[in-house]
DNA sequence: GGGATAGTCACATCATTACGGTATTGCATA
DNA sequence: TATGCAATACCGTAATGATGTGACTATCCC
């Protein structure tokens, strides 16, 4: 089984070197290496390569933006980003975009080959330092934990529930309570949250995750 | 410099593997072995580990909850699970916690000592698979582009306005407009977003990332 | 000039929500 | 057993929101 693969990377010097490197592994060619992804998507289209190599910074069109578009049409080429930076942006912009793996330039000559092998087993190579930012991204995300505002379980549901948009009688019909009562459970959720609409209880809930 | 390790882990088997082969490892010394993480707060307190390895699915708490409650006081110990699931929701759930890394107990035997290496290094060991897990989950949060509704200018002001929990009148204040011209551009933005309600509204904009 | 679009304002009506008070039931537990 | 709390339900009033219709102004572009 032959795997094809793409290569995207302006220095012409690095360009070469991958291109070489990658002739002397068996199973695998180079179906294409260009200086810049400006004619990603018909490149893609047409060489329909297993993987693709790409550069971040080229002149014309960065390769995160090539990859957005790509990932449009093409959700099954696995994409390595390979780059200089490993800076929290371009990584978490990367992964956004749709890679499946991100090297830095400077492990490329030990890494490149195994990480190809594994990117098409399912797995997502990148360097320890790689992967301890994108888990970094991900705890910074969840946010802490959220504050304790005391609610009850049924109150909890409910404020969910006001949150998917229901209306007091759709949050009655759900729970097969009356109307009067959603109403009592809805003014204690606000005294609670210190709001006094559904809008603040909303927002309050979605930003602090509440629900 | 010596690696003090500590260990949680039900099955007696494993816990005492773990033990010995980790007392083969120059410079690396288990410091506390234990069949639960009732007490894991105090231990952590006083046997001041750098590693913790960390089983999942043990009797009376949960690893998860235990890292959560070691990381409301220690940030810096390194955390690595040690688990028979790799499914998104358990992944997910620890990483969250706050752990550092994630290995399956299948292949403990042959990845222990350099995950252990990489976690003090400032890496994120993990399988290829649970990596590409891990990528997935960002991946779906962030939800691409978001849809054009073709909001105007001004009324993605007011939406989001509105989605900060502010009711007609204040968006009225804030704006300089009247209480009817804020009605106009909501009921315009109710049109457009397809909804008729403050909430469905709201949480549609936050949840799409249209403000 | 004429048309399209964005932004503004007004009036009317009905529905929904906010908030005050009051009260009953069941469960846990001190 | 007495107390507290959660959950349930009802009433009434005032405020706010949802929706339709109509209209005026400014700007941009053909």
């Amino acid at each position: 089984m032959q795997v094809n693969i793409l290569i995207y990377e302006d220095n012409d010097n690095l360009r070469e070197t991958l291109c070489y490197m990658l002739t002397l592994v068996e199973d695998h060619r180079v179906c294409g290496a260009f200086r810049n992804c400006i004619q990603a998507e018909e490149q893609v289209k047409t060489l329909q390569p297993d993987v693709i190599l790409m550069d971040i910074d080229m002149p014309g069109m960065t390769g995160i933006e090539a990859v957005k578009r790509i990932r449009k049409f093409n959700t099954t080429v696995q994409v390595l980003m390979l780059t200089i930076f490993d800076d929290n942006n371009h990584v978490f912009d990367a992964i956004y975009a749709g890679a499946n793996g991100y090297l830095l330039k400077k492990s490329v000559s030990e890494k490149l080959v195994p990480a190809i092998k594994e990117v098409l087993e399912g797995g997502a190579p990148m360097t320890p330092a790689i992967a301890r930012k994108v888990i970094g991204i991900m705890q910074e995300s969840a946010g802490s934990t959220p504050p304790d505002y005391s609610l009850t379980a049924r109150e909890t549901e409910i404020l969910r529930s006001l949150s998917q948009g229901n209306s007091y009688k759709m949050i009655a019909a759900e729970f097969y309570i009356s109307i009067d009562t959603v109403r009592t459970h809805i003014k204690r959720i606000y005294e609670k949250l210190h709001v006094n609409s559904q809008i603040e209880a909303v927002s309050k809930a979605l930003n602090e995750k509440l629900v």
